[in-house]
RNA sequence: GGGCGAGUGGCGGAAUGGUUUACGCGCACGACUCAAAAUCGUGUGGUCGAAAGGCCGUGUGGGUUCGAAUCCCACCUCGCCCACCA
């Protein structure tokens, strides 16, 4: 008979869906796996063969685990939202409502034919409003309970798709290109570069962040936009990672993607006056019925004092019933005032410094008036008559501006006697800065009121992982984005300077900012300063673009010795440069390894470089009585320089006479155990260079002689020949001129601290300054609005009426943080995506549903006013973020429960699965995919997980319990993808040679886990497999009767090692040897067929069945049928198990080596003696002939493999 | 620049301290055929040799070991992911 694939196939796709064989009983199984594949999204023409191979390889597993006796839930559907989707659509001139149907067609026909065990049953699509009501049913939860927030953000722009694009949506692309300048600084070229010259390419490599699927060059654009709070599980998601059974590159990449790092926020207080802080002289003004002694004045001045200036504070006059022009004459007398002065008022003692202010002959520095009043009209609605009459109310602001260098106005956004609206006309008529902020008390009536002291002494905050370097901060750079820049009435003398360069950064592209090739530009603060908490002293401020917006603070403080962006811009600007860290080896390896209980002698020393006088050599020790390979070295006596030691030592140990010195590289510290000495050593050693002039030299003593050799060896020999880390490091610093140490060591420089190994120094200099220990993660919340058409609608709706009445309580979490929006109420869910004809991008910043009025005109739920629906679309990957919570409750009631609500009141509500199924079935027990997904899909999903978790919604907080990515697949060299346009499209190759060959020739490319390279050659072999297995078994006769197969056949092992590795291979997803193990079974039969019986080719078809499907279940279906079978499908049957006796050998191939070279084998007894293996080995002529008469000075002999004789 | 991974015949790959190249493709020769395809059989790392056999050989250089594709160090090349993360 021969193989028709195609018959065969189509016939049994056909029954398998009939008889439901792939459907477990999801309500009763006992013995459930959840094998769970990435869905595709039905973008393009349709599957590809990119596609198959990951579901060939999650399918194989299925099946197996199937035939291992569980009841296996696999299901499919299609992820077809999103822009993959709507590109396609668009391309082809077809609405992708319209497309998704034909799409849906195409992609199941294609996937029926695979070959897979899916669930059809439980089929979902993310675009069908069943599912997609259920993903904005997410999006409301996240939202009541403050997970999902809206903030403005510059965000990537794709100028050609017309939308934002999340971070990990624009890809760098390197591109090469020629510099504009030479902009590669040359400082420091080390003495022994000239080895290197030439390394500096005329053509310089840059990357541009470009769009995935357009590749345009990617924009920055200003929005506002919804985001999800996954940063809140930054701990939990990097937490988990340990527990779970992922590929380990996976769980790598994430850790990666989430970044901690561990650290300290430090302030740095601005110094923006004209004059020190202790020039200055305070005058506070107290307010009605107050006195000096009130409120937060004693603590005030206690701050002021601190900081070394003088305070007045006067005690006016009638406090209780004033008559502000007495009162003003009254401090007239008491002070003067000048250009030093500083005044600060509370309340009402802003209208005395007001009229006061017009009086003075000079112009004093600056006036801060906290929540001063402009009128008798009061929040509180109280009369004070007495006010009324304390004077005219009548202000002349230019006469007041021009009396203060400096003005502004603080107000507490929670006052509740003067109003805003007061402070904004003050701060607006006198051209002041108006600082809002919430007091301590309202109306900053409390003790302690520290805004009062920001205000007066702002400072600026930073976020380093480094605080031992804190004394080698020489400035601090803000970012572009740093809000205070604009805000802060700092006297920048250069703000016009300053403001350019922001605009400029701001409006410049990413293209545009990286292909200047990290030039590090930047422009100074002129005209404040801060002050360095750790010694006082006072450091410039710049901003410039190389501090990111929204990494930490915004801002950092610059350690040029000891980071490599601060080197090159301090080196590019000419600020100063300061070492504050000494490296620091301990010695790890042989020899010399410090030994922890034993002291430790502290030394000063040198490490000394010497170069031959003609030749490009220097000089090495190689030590006799230890195995060291050194520089040389030598302690530095008392009264002695580091370089007179040198020179000493160089006479001393080598005898040369005229060593010239040509500088020191650097200082390193060292930790080791001096094996001669016997002891360990702590050395704090100069590293020094010197030429030899001549090769003149005397004499050495014998002493010296005993210790050492001297050889000369050039830079590479050097590298393997030194054997302790600082000597290694000392070549690093002469042959690299390492400019930056960027390690951890020894801190010098650095007052009290010095000498402090920098782990330590960390805390303690934290503690020093009083800074905040911080953890801070690279992970940034989740951008989840799309300005598009094909999604699912955000169900939120803005109402600017609710805005203005939100203090009424009645609000949740969301709508407090996020002023008038609130959410779509559940039971009006979905929100349904209205068929838009013009769906294509608006080319605004809106998504194209923000044209269609009867969409977004909505009346609010809240209060029925008339509002606004939100028309951007979510995240594709919130859709698949929840899927596999889906598939198993499609067919299944949802649960009803009860949760707490907004009110934290519980009520029941209907969920999106049913509770008692997602707890049979979840988490999934098997899940695979591609290694693209590896960060944000399974991050998305996970982050998920923990939510509904907390909530109550389900089990688990890890969805995947076993995840392994595939590798990719190859074609032409390059991988397998749509923008390359050499995708394969597995409808021919079925078409040809049928889905069993298609799937078996996809696994057998290599290893699953690591991809393959496809191509047209190589399936034939695979064809001829199956032709040759369903020629054996079709004309298969052999009655049972005759056959009692010999237990110990060469056949009955191959067949039981056959189990063993193809079994052992599927566990591993080692697919390519499994087939293999398979083929060499087939050979065997073939070798001789009157040998195999029924039991052979049950096993054979079983073992088979998982990677071919449609041949096995055929040839089974054609077994005679008094042979006892389990079930009618092959798949249905028991994995056959191997017989470990039967796998036994009696003999083995004795490998026979001589001085490790194979010259020999023989067969020799399993269990043979090493001295019967010597003893039959050596009396081989093949042995004697080459052994000869020599002694054999060692054999080794490894069982069941080798001897080994050594001659 | 950082992280992860890989480098073995003409090709895909196997072997994770013990016979390098399993299995498959390709190629060569042979059988069948008038012939071809298909199929079946034999062979197939390089080199020297008539042969027996020798030597070389897992990116390069070093090390550990009786023995290294495999472990360690340095370097080179390629792939994937990330990238001014303070």
């Amino acid at each position: 008979m021969r193989y028709f694939p195609h018959k065969i196939e189509k016939k049994w796709q056909k029954i398998w869906l009939k008889m439901e064989i792939y459907e477990p009983d999801i309500k009763k199984t006992k013995k459930p796996f959840y094998n769970l594949m990435m869905f595709p999204y039905p973008s393009a023409e349709g599957l590809h063969v990119g596609n198959m191979y990951a579901f060939t390889g999650a399918d194989i597993y299925g099946r197996f685990m199937r035939m291992r006796g569980r009841d296996v839930f696999e299901p499919i559907g299609l992820d077809g939202f999103g822009i993959h989707s709507e590109n396609f659509a668009m391309k082809i001139g077809r609405h992708p409502a319209d497309q998704a149907k034909i799409s849906e067609k195409n992609f199941y026909r294609q996937l029926e034919a695979l070959g897979n065990g899916f669930a059809w049953c439980e089929r979902l699509e993310t675009y069908n409003p069943e599912y997609y009501k259920w993903t904005q049913w997410i999006f409301v939860q996240m939202f009541k309970r403050g997970l999902a927030y809206r903030k403005k953000q510059a965000v990537n722009w794709c100028p050609n798709c017309k939308t934002v694009l999340a971070d990990e949506q624009v890809i760098q692309k390197s591109e090469i290109r020629n510099p504009k300048s030479e902009t590669n600084s040359k400082f420091e070229i080390p003495a022994g570069g000239e080895a290197r010259s030439g390394r500096q390419n005329s053509k310089q490599k840059i990357t541009i962040g470009v769009c995935e699927r357009c590749d345009t060059p990617v924009i920055k654009k200003e929005l506002e936009q919804w985001f999800f709070k996954i940063t809140d599980y930054a701990e939990r998601l990097l937490g988990n990672l340990a527990k779970l059974d992922w590929s380990e590159r996976v769980k790598i990449a994430q850790k990666n993607w989430i970044g901690k790092s561990e650290g300290a926020l430090i302030k740095f207080p601005i110094s923006n006056f004209q004059f020190p802080i202790k020039d200055l002289d305070f005058v506070f003004i107290h307010g009605y019925k107050g006195d000096s002694r009130d409120i937060f004045w004693p603590w005030f001045r206690k701050e002021i004092e601190r900081r070394g200036a003088k305070v007045f504070a006067p005690d006016l006059p009638n406090s209780d019933a004033p008559n502000i022009n007495e009162q003003v004459q009254y401090v007239l007398k008491q002070h003067s005032f000048s250009e030093k002065t500083v005044i600060v008022t509370h309340s009402l003692g802003g209208v005395v410094a007001m009229k006061l202010l017009p009086l003075l002959h000079d112009k004093i520095e600056r006036l801060l008036l906290v929540a001063p009043p402009l009128r008798t009209e009061f929040l509180d609605g109280k009369k004070r008559p007495a006010l009324e009459d304390a004077c005219d109310w009548k202000f002349n602001f230019n006469e007041i501006k021009k009396h203060a260098r400096n003005i502004s106005v603080l107000a507490d956004t929670e006052d509740h006697v003067v109003s805003l609206d007061q402070l904004v006309e003050i701060a607006g008529q006198l051209n002041a800065r108006l600082r809002k902020t919430v007091a301590s008390a309202p109306h900053f009536r409390e003790i302690v009121e520290p805004e009062i002291v920001n205000e007066l002494f702002p400072e600026i905050e930073i976020f380093t992982t480094r605080p031992d370097t804190l004394f080698g901060a020489t400035y601090l750079v803000l970012s572009p984005e740093y809000e205070e820049i604009s805000n802060f009435q700092f006297p920048i003398s250069n703000r016009g300077e300053v403001d350019e360069y922001i605009k400029n950064t701001k409006a410049k592209t990413e293209e545009e900012r990286i292909s200047e090739g990290r030039e590090k530009t930047g422009v100074e603060l002129k005209g404040i300063k801060v002050i360095n908490p750790v010694n006082g002293e006072e450091i410039p401020v710049w901003v410039a673009d190389y501090v990111l917006g929204g990494v930490g603070m915004g801002a950092i403080m610059a350690v040029p010795a000891h980071d490599e962006r601060d080197f090159e811009f301090a080196k590019k600007h000419d600020l100063p440069i300061k070492t504050v860290v000494e490296s620091f080896y301990i010695q790890k390896e042989e020899p010399g390894v410090y030994r922890e209980n034993e002291s430790i002698v502290p030394r000063d020393g040198i490490i000394t470089i010497i170069k031959h006088w003609s030749e490009d050599k220097y000089i090495g020790l190689k030590w006799k009585k230890v195995a060291w390979g050194t520089f040389l070295t030598g302690g530095i006596e008392k009264g002695q320089t580091a370089e007179q030691a040198g020179v000493a030592e160089i006479l001393e140990e080598t005898g040369y006479l005229h060593p010239k010195f040509i500088r020191e590289l650097g200082i390193t510290h060292g930790l080791f155990y001096h094996v001669p000495k016997k002891e360990n050593r702590l050395v704090h050693a100069h590293i020094l260079y010197f030429e030899l002039q001549d090769g003149a030299r005397t004499e050495i003593s014998e002493k010296e002689q005993e210790i050492h050799d001297i050889k000369w060896l050039t830079l590479k020999e050097l590298k393997s020949f030194l054997t302790p880390a600082t000597h290694t490091y000392a070549l690093d610093l002469f042959r690299e001129g390492i400019k930056v140490y960027t390690g951890g060591g020894i801190l010098c420089n650095s007052g009290e601290f010095n000498g402090m190994d920098s782990e330590k120094a960390k805390l303690e200099i934290t503690k020093f300054v009083c800074g905040e220990r911080k953890i801070q993660y690279r992970l940034r919340d989740w951008l989840i609005s799309r300005q598009r058409y094909w999604g699912p609608p955000i169900p939120m709706i803005f109402c600017e009426s609710c805005k203005k009445s939100l203090e009424n309580s009645k609000f949740s979490k969301g709508e407090l943080e996020n002023p008038g929006w609130t959410a779509v109420p559940e039971k009006d869910l979905p929100v349904k995506l209205p068929y838009v004809k013009n769906f294509r991008p608006t080319g605004t910043d809106k998504s194209p549903l923000a044209t269609v009025k009867k969409f977004y005109k909505v009346r609010c739920p809240k209060c029925k006013s008339w509002a606004r629906r939100e028309t951007d679309v979510s995240d594709t990957f919130l859709d698949s973020a929840w899927y596999y919570l889906r598939y198993p409750s499609v067919k299944m009631q949802n649960s009803k429960i009860k949760m707490q609500n907004e009110n934290s009141k519980s009520k029941n509500i209907e969920i999106p699965w049913n509770s008692e199924i997602t707890k049979k079935w979840t988490p999934v027990n098997m899940y695979i995919g591609g290694a693209e997904h590896s960060v944000l899909h399974l991050l998305y999903s996970r982050f998920l997980a923990m939510a509904f978790k907390d909530w109550g919604l389900t089990h688990f907080e890890e969805p995947f319990t076993k995840f392994r990515a595939h590798g990719l697949l190859i074609k032409d060299g390059t991988k397998m993808s749509k923008s390359r346009g050499n995708v394969v499209n597995p409808d021919e190759y079925i078409r040809a040679y049928g889905a069993d060959a298609l799937r078996m020739y996809l696994m057998f490319l290599g290893p699953f886990e690591q991809g393959g390279d496809f191509r047209d050659d190589g399936i034939r072999g695979i064809t001829r497999f199956l032709e040759r297995a369903y020629k054996l078994i079709s004309n298969f006769q052999n009655p049972i009767s005759k056959q009692i197969p010999n237990s110990k056949s060469q056949i009955q092992k191959i067949l039981h090692q056959t189990i063993k590795k193809v079994t052992e291979d599927i566990e591993n997803l080692q697919y390519n040897t499994a087939i293999s193990a398979l083929m060499i079974l087939l050979n065997k039969f073939e070798e001789n067929p009157s040998a195999v019986t029924k039991e052979h080719v049950s096993i054979f078809l079983r073992l088979l069945a998982p990677v071919a499907p449609f041949i096995t279940e055929e040839l089974w279906s054609m077994f005679p049928t008094n042979y006892k079978l389990q079930a009618t499908s092959v798949h249905k049957n028991k994995w056959p198990e191997y017989d470990p006796k039967l796998i036994q050998e009696d003999t083995f191939e004795l490998v026979v080596q001589i001085n490790g070279k194979v010259r020999d084998k023989f067969e020799a007894p399993i269990d043979v003696s090493e001295d019967n293996a010597t003893r039959l080995t050596l009396g081989r002529e093949r042995v004697k002939s080459i052994v000869g008469t020599l002694k054999p000075r060692r054999i080794i002999f490894v069982p069941k493999r080798l001897i080994n004789i050594v001659i």
